[in-house]
DNA sequence: CTATCTGCAAAAACTTTGCTTACCC
DNA sequence: GGGTAAGCAAAGTTTTTGCAGATAG
């Protein structure tokens, strides 16, 4: 059966690992956990969002002040690396980043742009159907655009 | 002789519109069809290799030595917001364009990274039936990663 | 003719790099 | 203590911008 989905607007409240949690996992992936480490990722856990570098350094701002932009680079590069992270390709300049490694496809609205996480097992059985021209598949990423329903709850009543 | 059912790789010859043909479309949907359009929009449509602005000026240089980077910027924009472009995401730092606005999907292979179109009725008939929580899909973008059948050939017989 | 587009140059935005010091394990 | 990571600054890459002159329609 079909997974309903679960994002509920704004945001589901995080249920972010704790520290000791994120420790754990930062270290099984071969990697020292130091603070800036554990902030950035918590904050990548923390969050539906897709942040950009720049938005995963605002958010991690009142932790540490100091943390200079180009750490937090290095910082998504090794928690990619070890596969704590992944990139998401969207439109746009900046690369945007997911905690979120489990298989899941996205919602973007080309209204205001926010990117919703869903899963769908009908998609995820997609895969091993496929087999264009010789190609072999690991896995199937789907990007679904439209309207989300607050744009359209906002385009039917705020207009007129 | 007929078509063969597997297409060959490195690419299908481009059966690219004449000069004619581009400047009408590229009047149609409302802009001036300049020298510099007209081999920019040419060579998008002349590849399906879904290249990078860099890539695109590197194409064009032959018949425009001269032409700035920033007009391919600018061009590609223009043509981008006529409609007759479309961005294709996918990992990397420079945003890649394709020419091939009609509806379908892509194969990236994660050995080469090649990106090779491919259209599946199966999956256009998805977007209908898409409904998750209020969202009303547009549109539906499926990027297939795996392996191409010309790095399986590579790895099973190059290595050993 | 004239609104649009190109060429050019500077700047902004984004990302990487090299190296020294700090600190996790 | 040793090796990995952070901090810092500079440079590299990619993209945007503003404006003057050129040109398609």
């Amino acid at each position: 059966m079909t997974t309903p989905p679960h994002a509920s607007r704004p945001r589901p409240p995080a249920n972010v690992p704790d520290s000791v949690e994120l420790s754990r996992r930062i270290r099984d992936a071969g990697l020292k956990a130091t603070p800036q480490r554990l902030a950035i990722y918590g904050a990548l856990i923390g969050t539906t969002q897709h942040p950009t570098i720049e938005a995963i350094h605002e958010v991690v701002r009142p932790k540490l002040p100091a943390l200079p932009l180009g750490t937090v680079y290095k910082t998504i590069e090794s928690l990619e690396e070890a596969g704590l992270v992944m990139e998401v390709s969207l439109p746009g300049n900046a690369k945007r980043y997911d905690a979120n490694v489990s298989p899941h496809h996205h919602l973007v609205c080309t209204s205001c742009d926010i990117v919703l996480d869903f899963r769908d097992d009908a998609l995820d059985a997609l895969r091993p159907k496929v087999r264009w021209n010789g190609f072999r598949p690991t896995h199937v990423k789907v990007q679904v655009h439209g309207i989300c329903s607050e744009c359209q709850r906002r385009d039917s009543t705020g207009s007129r």
